[in-house]
RNA sequence: GGGCGUUUAGCUCAGCGGGAGAGCGCCUGCCUUACAAGCAGGAGGUCAUGGGUUCAAAUCCCUUAACGCCCA
């Protein structure tokens, strides 16, 4: 019989799921369908996502699974809504990132970009992005997303350039972008400046040294702590706190610096901490960002002792050559053996490391572009405080406020090749800084230009992709229809690099916030809670899962698992038990097919159906069951969303509804029959709506073989809840009449009946409605608790030859196969202290005033209730104790 | 130093004011005509700690502890 399955048109449908054979294929039907692709269209609500651009050369790991998927979840049913949805997707030219792995390869040659030049090096990474670049791309669209690819964008493609270019020139414009000498964060390995959220803080085990520093021309000495005694070559003066007593009459006097001798001023400035160390601290201008500032409080020299490479230079004196390190040492070792040391502890402190290399960042000074933040960032906190964009989970919001109003300047130049070359030129002959939108033949002056040898932060161009990818600054329909997003998804750890700098970008150049909601996602770790990164090496390939498992499971897993605002560890066998729920949908629609042969839901009038109590039951809760997914999808909630899909379609539809449909399908009333085709058929078809948006493959491929309207289910309309189908009495009735059916089970498997072994059964209803229902559903209890009868008793003559039950008012008596029964005895024992102990907890309960009074009046009827239903079990209990207990040989 | 999160069944985690839940694992019995990637039944929990609010607390507030993260 399996092998002759076949659907409604003479196909044959497999046994299990075999998501290889229809991913392919229904990816390309709707690609080719254009379904995916958005246009502007008046009559119609847009819906807009922006893809956060993932690295043009990376490949997809379980974060951009994630990430990509919830985008995928909305947009799917955005789309199924009616909305005019456009998912628009891109890569990020990543210059830190994609420049790195250049060099290395160079490396590996044998050479570097300095031995081949600028022009050579930037073909070769364009070569390297020609040939990496789809990867991403392909991946996605093995995931099932539904992204527009005929608005794919680069940030580093024309328009993007364009947009970047603009924006420069505009906020130099207006002053808000300048260039000045100034300490940054400098990686000495990238040889670039770094932004300060570029910088990854780690506490390190370090030392604190004391040095002896002596006052010129006196006996007087003092001691300053430094962890970093080696940037005392650069130190320009000595200060302490103004209202430090200690030090008061040494300011103004002159301190000689050890080893080199250099003469330093002794200052007072209220930014030093009298608590730290001895309260009287070294200043090296160029080397400490506050010791920078001090500086240019106090007008102090600024000596640079390091090369680039953080090598000592000719500042240094007698340790030029020295790297950072052994200058550390050999500076050490000398104030030791000339006894300038008093004392080392160990000391833990934050040491700021490069985000892509992870070498300890220096402090430098250098020339490089810096955006002026405060007038760009007032109103992007306004856009929050208001509410125009709305952070879910709420909480993020105070990360992004304590950002934004800590916010300092954004230094965007870096020392880099690769990205978007900043548009300033110098004349060689006057001196003239020229900013510009279209590149410069010569000065005004006559004199020869050359441009800024730096290029911009990755993050500036992605920073405009709101609006960059929709055509800025052309004054394009898109922009005006698309903008501003619905929603941006993304992880929380780029909320500063990225989300921050679209909101005042967007506000600025758009005059409104560039999305509506930011729906901040859980991070993905693995199993032992690291955050999964190239990096350390523990990524999970999920191109590998989805060739195991197939992507609807691994879709739906991620959506199962992704609660919001917390982190989630992603197992095997979560994706496995996905698997099986594909396997579920598959084989409840297999059967579902096998049983329409012939049926046209569409030639049905609905009120001529013969509605029993499962078909009741079953409609009502699909229709709980839409308003319920509605509501978790509409809050970002999708784990829930899933649950209860999950719930409804296995527990509710499968385990119960398909078995008692069998009941009319095998059997000879047409009717019957034609109303439990119609109702599977609905509720699989509704189901698989629902479920669209989390497993796009499979139930496309269901769809397909169903009867159905419509071309894709990709572009159905989403369900929609039918009040009219709620039906309390009906679900009531039904979960009164599964807990009689499963207490009969219980009765059997406990007295070791075989499951395929008929058994007669007594019912004794306690009510004159329980006695009604039975009446009606005999059926239901003898088919689903494989009685060989079932007869309504008022009573039986000889309870000890029963095993006995009740549930729901309904009493039910087994008769027994001789065998005595002692762990009977014993389990109702056990089960009747519980129940004493239950009725002595709502006994109190209800012999309090208090709750009597301000409880609400249903809780309090629904505690009677279970009062009543416990005392009456335990009366039955110990009637059924007593029996067994006298019959006891 | 500041801030945030987590602590619930053996494991991974939902629930977040009114009867302790799921998946996996475990035990028992079943190839029941959609599915053994399955079906039926079951065992297993002072919901981290101490206090408070409330008629009612796993759920709200405070304390403590452990673990984790972010910022400086």
């Amino acid at each position: 019989m399996p092998e002759d399955i076949r659907s409604a048109g003479g196909e044959e449908i497999p046994k299990a799921y075999d998501p290889a054979v229809v991913e392919e294929k229904w990816y390309s039907f709707w690609e080719e369908k254009g379904y995916f692709h958005a246009e502007v269209n008046p009559e119609r609500e847009p819906f807009t996502i922006v893809i956060p651009p993932p690295n043009v050369t990376g490949s997809l790991h379980l974060g951009h699974a994630l990430n990509n998927s919830l985008q995928d979840f909305i947009v799917r049913r955005r789309r199924m809504q009616g909305y005019e949805t456009l998912w628009l997707p891109g890569t990020d030219h990543a210059a830190i990132a994609t420049q790195a792995v250049v060099e290395r390869n160079l490396a590996a040659e044998g050479t570097n970009r300095w031995e081949i030049g600028r022009e050579a090096f930037l073909e070769r990474v364009w070569q390297w992005v020609e040939k990496y670049g789809g990867t991403i791309i392909r991946q996605l669209k093995r995931m099932g997303c539904s992204c527009d690819w005929e608005r794919e964008r680069f940030t580093m493609d024309e328009g993007c350039s364009r947009a970047v270019r603009e924006v420069f020139v505009r906020l130099y414009e207006e002053g808000l972008i300048y260039q000045g000498y100034y300490i940054v964060n400098w990686c000495p390995r990238c040889l670039t400046a770094l932004s300060d959220i570029e910088v990854e803080h780690e506490e390190l085990e370090g030392k604190l040294w004391y040095i002896r520093y002596d006052v010129k021309d006196s006996d007087e000495f003092f001691h300053v702590a430094t962890t970093r005694p080696e940037t005392m070559l650069g130190d320009t003066a000595v200060a302490v706190n103004p209202r430090d007593h200690r030090y008061r009459h040494l300011v103004g006097k002159t301190a000689v610096l050890p080893l080199l001798g250099r003469e330093l001023p002794i200052i007072a400035d209220e930014f030093v901490d009298p608590e730290f160390g001895t309260g009287a601290v070294k200043v090296t201008p160029a080397h400490d960002p506050n010791d920078f500032e001090m500086g240019r409080r106090h007008g102090l020299p600024e000596i640079n002792i390091f090369t680039p490479e953080a090598v000592v230079n000719e500042n240094g004196g007698p340790y030029e050559g020295l790297d950072r390190y052994e200058a550390r040492n050999a500076v050490v070792r000398d104030l030791e053996n000339m006894r300038y040391i008093q004392k080392v502890e160990n000391h833990l402190h934050a040491v700021g490391h490069c985000y892509r290399c992870h070498t300890v960042i220096e402090p430098y000074l250098s020339r490089q572009w810096f955006v002026s933040m405060k007038e760009l960032a007032e109103p992007a906190i306004r856009a929050v405080e208001e509410g125009r964009t709305r952070f879910v989970p709420a909480r993020w919001e105070k990360i992004y406020f304590d950002w934004m109003y800590n916010i300092r300047d954004w230094c965007i130049s870096r020392q880099l090749w690769f990205g978007h070359r900043i548009p300033a030129w110098y004349c060689g002959k006057c001196g003239e800084v020229i900013v510009a939108r279209e590149d410069p033949a010569a000065c005004p002056c006559g004199g020869e230009l050359e441009q800024d040898p730096d290029v911009l932060d990755t993050w500036f161009s992605s920073g405009l992709w709101p609006f960059s990818t929709l055509g800025w600054p052309e004054e394009v329909p898109e922009l005006s229809y698309f903008y501003p997003t619905s929603v941006l998804v993304t992880a929380f750890d780029i909320i500063f690099f990225w989300v921050a700098r679209m909101m005042f970008l967007g506000i600025h150049f758009m005059g409104d916030v560039p999305f509506r909601d930011v729906f901040v996602t859980a991070l993905i770790r693995d199993e032992s809670g690291k955050k999964m990164s190239k990096s350390s090496g523990n990524v999970i390939d999920p191109l590998e899962v989805i060739e195991r498992y197939g992507a609807d499971a691994l879709r739906f897993t991620l959506g199962h698992i992704a609660v919001p605002g917390r982190d989630v560890f992603l197992s095997e066998e979560r994706i496995e038990g996905s698997r099986h729920f594909c396997n579920k949908i598959w084989n409840a629609s297999r059967f579902t097919l096998m049983n329409l042969e012939g049926f046209d839901p569409f030639a049905v009038d609905e009120g001529s159906l013969d509605m029993t109590l499962a078909d009741r039951w079953i409609l009502s809760a699909l229709n709980r069951l839409i308003s319920v997914v509605d509501g978790f999808c509409e809050a970002y909630n999708f784990s829930e969303a899933c649950r209860a899909l999950y719930e409804f379609f296995w527990s509710d539809f499968c385990d119960w509804y398909v078995e008692l449909s069998k009941l009319r399908l095998y059997g000879d009333d047409e009717a019957g029959m034609r109303t439990a085709q119609y109702v599977l058929w609905t509720v699989l078809e509704q189901a698989l709506r629902l479920l669209h948006p989390f497993m796009p493959f499979i139930t496309e491929e269901i769809w397909q073989r169903l009867p159905h309207e419509g071309e894709s289910l990709a572009v159905a309309p989403w369900p929609r809840p039918r009040p009219e189908l709620l039906d309390e009495a009906a679900e009531e009735e039904m979960n009164a009449l599964r807990e009689v059916i499963t207490c009969v089970r219980r009765i059997r498997s406990e007295m070791g009946l075989r499951p395929n072994a008929r058994a007669p059964l007594l019912a004794v209803p306690l009510e004159e409605r329980r006695r009604e229902m039975l009446e009606r559903h005999l059926e239901y209890v003898i088919s689903q608790a494989r009685l060989s009868s079932l007869e309504i008793v008022d009573g039986v003559g000889d309870p000890a030859s029963y095993a006995r039950g009740l549930a729901a008012g309904v009493e039910v008596f087994l008769p027994l196969a001789g065998e005595a029964f002692s762990e009977e005895a014993d389990r109702i024992r056990k089960e009747i202290a519980k129940l004493e102990e239950d009725s002595r907890r709502f006994q109190a309960k209800l012999s309090n005033d208090q709750f009597l009074a301000k409880a609400p009046p249903e809780v309090v009827r629904k505690e009677r209730r279970k009062l009543a239903d416990a005392m009456l079990k335990m009366e039955k209990l110990r009637e059924q104790l007593k029996i067994i207990e006298g019959s006891d040989p």
